[in-house]
RNA sequence: GCGAGAGUGGCGAAAUGGCAGACGCACCAGACUUAGGAUCUGGCGGGUAACCCCCGUGCGGGUUCAAGUCCCGCCUCUCGCACCA
């Protein structure tokens, strides 16, 4: 390796000590002043920082600093997601505690932080593995247990066996374990349930407030929750004696009810709970038992995303339709599914695609109902007719539109008591329970006597023990640790059977921020101070990534509108504002161990020190772009840095003791050249904080930066040119004015230099604010088009008249030229911009 | 299939409807050097002898004095959801 351009090993060293020294980044709630919530995502403590993460802090830590400067109380804290599974597959690896492992990376990752540079508030620090956190994990879903919002149930979930746990739907990738790759099989297991569904209304339209958040990110949740207005409509079972079930109807959801004289079949889902039961009563029960199982083997096997061919067998029990009372066959279809609407759907083979193509493969009838627009009523059908159209053949329904059949139709079954209107989700509830070991215990105990017995809030924390054995074959120990397991009914006293599954870790993400802002005055009976929050929250500016647009936006959406509902959070929506970064690319690949296309984060640092590396980052493409590494770009980020490093040195020689001039007072007497780099200083000073205003546009900032650097240094190099006076000025001024635009992308060196030009402490400083004198140019190029085709440019006073532009473009040999046998039609001008001739050949 | 976003030099990328390619990388030439993979200076979309001129922002139309930008119709790619009743 060559020498350094600058020794910014000793200067990125020296001033992180003097940072931490000063406590310069520690922050208490003000009333007094305006706040800045400034977050980004904190990471898993996985081992190390990877550049993913470096691109993500760079990005928080330049707002943060920059919102620093322009005034705010800036809360800009970090912590660790450090429950979760990988700390347990070292455990099994490498013979490691869970805790242990976990502990050592936060210490080394918060190492590596450090050396980054970033302005972090350490003292709010979050670790939600330690009791002191996840004691409230447990405390809210004792609320929610409450408030109805967290029960239990029986379900058929979605199951990894190399995991040894239940996954979310949204765990679920294509039909593989989001974590392993396994392909994930279906269980049924009684498991804790959060009910998300009863927000899925307020979380959908809390979306439309949410201005500050990319369009991508809204419709992915909107898609994700996905309401579907419709009716559900009651069949009644055609069985004599029916004991066995909980009711003598099925319930089927649609969005046609228009359609519903053209029901000639119902199918089920192979997988409803009713099914078993129905199945009772029918003389088909084996083949129909045969069909269900195959059909769930094939669905949880299912490696590729094409849809399996429809099928379906007759259940050999027939329903009644509500309105006609007609005997409808009851069909098993593997194309439903259960966790939709209710599981159960009616086919109308005329009107619906789907139902068409099952008719006409089990040779059901069809029924046409509907009549769109220029349909022959006489044409055999080839196709479903899923348009809208007025009704026939639909009893006194018979002549209606669409629109005004639905309404009609739902109203008639809600009189008759067999439907209603509905409005269902693709959202389902959240399945928190994991049976896993490196995570929050759920607080219950299941007595024998009692049933299902929450733990007195005022025993929490439950604590995870630490005495556990991993034996490597998945399932949880806590179910083999007898002390754990076996305590006392909180309710009678007898022993009991304490609740042995943990939660998901999305449950620790999704408050985090909350308590960030509410642990300077929490006490041990709140998990923060109502004062502190209603100070910092919202979170104004959110950054992370995509990968996350689901998931833990969402969650961490509905636990605010859970918090804020119980009267514990201030604001129903956490997030003001979201940066979604791209991915740092190389070679064309997401950078990953698995492709050996990593670059390492420590090595950079070393190479070419912690402000190189935050600038390039931030340099290379925009925020929420892919980025692709360029070892070779790198350097020219190193490069600026260094020339900056060296011209400010030669300042600082060629005048000693500067800045011996008063960088605020104006100069009224400039030479032209100097007018024009005087300008270019404010000119950056403005549009920089214009990139840093609208959409944190820090790619062009940094150019702006490199273009006033060039700017200054051929004006520094052209020695003779100007008056002494004026070069010290504009220098000591243009250089002072660089380095606090400089100081969010990299603090370091602009500290650093700048407390050699009298500007120590440069990060809290205020922000620089352009002279508008500065900003009136004095002579701006017009440019002349012919026919809106660039000609020429002239330098003319901004104001200058449209006639006095044009006289000087006609002693422009261009333009006289373009203009040669050509009329003038007529001329457009902009003024202080343009002047177009439109012209046409004179004839 | 539904939804969102993107397509500009060799590369990463800039452009409130008004000079396409700022800034950087790579490349080329020169300077300084025993040396240069350091540094500095200059050049750098294509055609061309040319600083004239012509062409050029995925494709085809349109609006406009003027279109990378606005409108209509396509193509391609990326991402998300997907038997959703």
């Amino acid at each position: 390796m060559s020498d350094p351009l600058y020794p910014f090993s000793d200067i990125e060293q020296s001033v992180q000590d003097r940072w931490e020294s000063l406590k310069s980044f520690k922050v208490q709630r003000d009333d007094t002043r305006p706040k800045y919530y400034c977050l980004e995502m904190f990471p898993y403590p996985s081992g190390r920082i990877h550049m993913g993460h470096v691109r993500n802090y760079s990005i928080g830590d330049a707002i943060a600093r920059y919102k620093r400067m322009r005034g705010f109380n800036v809360l800009h804290p970090m912590g660790w997601d450090s429950f979760g599974l990988p700390a347990e597959n070292a455990a099994v690896v490498r013979g490691v505690h869970p805790a242990d492992w976990t502990e050592s990376n936060i210490a080394h990752m918060k190492v590596q932080l450090k050396k980054l540079g970033l302005s972090y508030d350490w003292d709010r620090e979050v670790t939600t593995c330690l009791p002191e956190y996840y004691r409230w994990n447990q405390w809210f879903f004792l609320k929610l247990l409450e408030k109805g919002l967290a029960y239990r149930k029986e379900a058929l979930l979605n199951w990894c066996d190399s995991c040894a746990t239940v996954l979310a739907n949204e765990q679920v990738e294509e039909g593989l374990c989001w974590r392993c790759s396994n392909p994930v099989t279906l269980r049924t297991l009684s498991q804790w349930f959060l009910k998300i569904t009863e927000y899925a209304d307020d979380l959908m339209q809390g979306l439309s407030s949410l201005e500050g958040w990319p369009e991508r990110v809204r419709t992915m949740q909107a898609n994700w929750i996905a309401p579907s207005t419709g009716t559900e409509i009651d069949f009644s079972l055609d069985i004599p004696d029916s004991a066995n079930l909980p009711a003598r109807t099925l319930t089927v959801f649609t969005t046609r009810p228009d359609t519903l004289y053209g029901v000639t079949f119902v199918t089920i889902a192979p997988e409803h709970p009713l099914l078993p039961l129905i199945l009772e009563h029918s003389p088909e029960k084996d083949r129909a038992e045969a069909f269900i199982e195959a059909t769930l083997k094939a669905r949880t096997q299912r490696e590729n995303r094409e849809e399996p061919e429809k099928e379906g067998v007759f259940s050999g029990i027939s329903l009644k339709h509500p309105l006609t009372g007609q005997d409808v066959p009851l069909w098993i279809g593997n194309f439903v599914v259960a966790s939709y609407g209710t599981g159960v759907v009616m086919g109308v083979p005329a009107h619906d695609q789907r139902d068409f193509d099952f008719a006409k493969k089990y040779r059901l009838p069809v029924r046409v109902v509907v009549l769109p627009q220029g349909t022959d009523p006489n044409a055999a059908l080839t196709g479903a007719l899923t348009d809208d159209g007025l009704l026939v053949d639909s009893g006194t329904f018979s002549g209606l539109s669409g629109d005004e059949a639905r309404e009609r139709i739902t109203r008639h079954l809600e009189k008759c008591g067999t439907g209603r209107a509905r409005k269902t989700f693709r959202l389902r509830d959240w399945g928190i329970s994991r049976q896993r070991y490196w995570g929050t215990p759920i607080p219950v105990v299941h007595c024998d006597h009692c049933g299902i017995v929450p733990v007195p809030a005022k025993d929490l924390p439950v604590l995870l023990p630490r005495d556990i054995h991993f034996t490597g074959h998945g399932g949880s120990p806590l179910a083999e640790h007898p002390d754990f397991r076996a305590t006392p009914c909180p309710s009678c006293g007898r022993i009991a059977r304490r609740e042995t599954d943990t939660m998901d870790t999305f449950i620790d993400s999704s408050w985090y921020f909350l308590r960030f802002a509410g642990i300077e005055d929490a006490s041990g009976d709140r998990p923060f101070s109502p004062e502190s929050l209603s100070y910092w929250l919202p979170v104004d500016q959110y950054i992370g990534g995509v990968e996350h647009a689901i998931l833990h936006l969402l969650y961490a959406r509905f636990f605010t509108r859970v918090l804020f509902d119980l009267g514990l959070s201030p604001v129903q929506e956490p997030f003001q504002s979201l940066l979604t970064q791209g991915m740092v690319l190389k070679d064309g690949s997401k950078m990953s161990k698995s492709r050996g296309n990593v670059v390492d984060p420590d090595l950079l640092v070393e190479e070419y020190g912690a402000d190189t590396v935050r600038l390039f980052t931030l340099f290379s493409a925009p925020p929420d772009k892919d980025l692709s590494w360029d070892d070779k770009a790198v350097e020219g980020a190193y490069r600026f840095l260094g020339r900056l490093a060296s011209r400010i040195q030669a300042v600082l020689e060629e005048y000693p003791g500067a800045p011996s001039v008063d960088g605020s007072q104006w100069m009224a007497d400039l030479t032209h050249e100097g007018s024009a780099v005087r300008t270019k200083i404010h000119e950056t000073i403005q549009r920089v904080t214009q990139d840093f205003e609208s959409h944190a546009q820090l790619n062009t900032a940094v150019a702006r930066l490199m273009e006033l650097l060039n700017t200054l240094s051929n004006y520094q190099n052209n020695e003779d040119k100007d008056r002494p006076d004026f070069r010290e000025h504009l220098l000591t001024t243009g250089y002072r004015a660089l380095l606090l635009l400089l100081a969010p992308f990299a603090p370091h060196l602009s500290e650093h230099l700048g407390e050699k030009l009298g500007l120590a402490e440069i990060g809290s400083r205020p922000w620089p604010v352009p002279d508008e004198r500065a900003l009136v140019r004095t002579l701006i190029p017009f440019v002349i088009q012919v026919n809106g085709k660039l000609r020429s440019t002239i330098s003319l006073a901004p104001d200058t008249s449209e006639a006095m532009v044009a006289d000087e473009a006609g002693k422009d040999e261009r333009v006289v030229r373009a203009l040669s046998g050509q009329t003038i039609v007529k001329t457009v001008f902009v003024p202080g911009k343009i002047l177009n001739f439109v012209v046409r050949p004179t004839p």
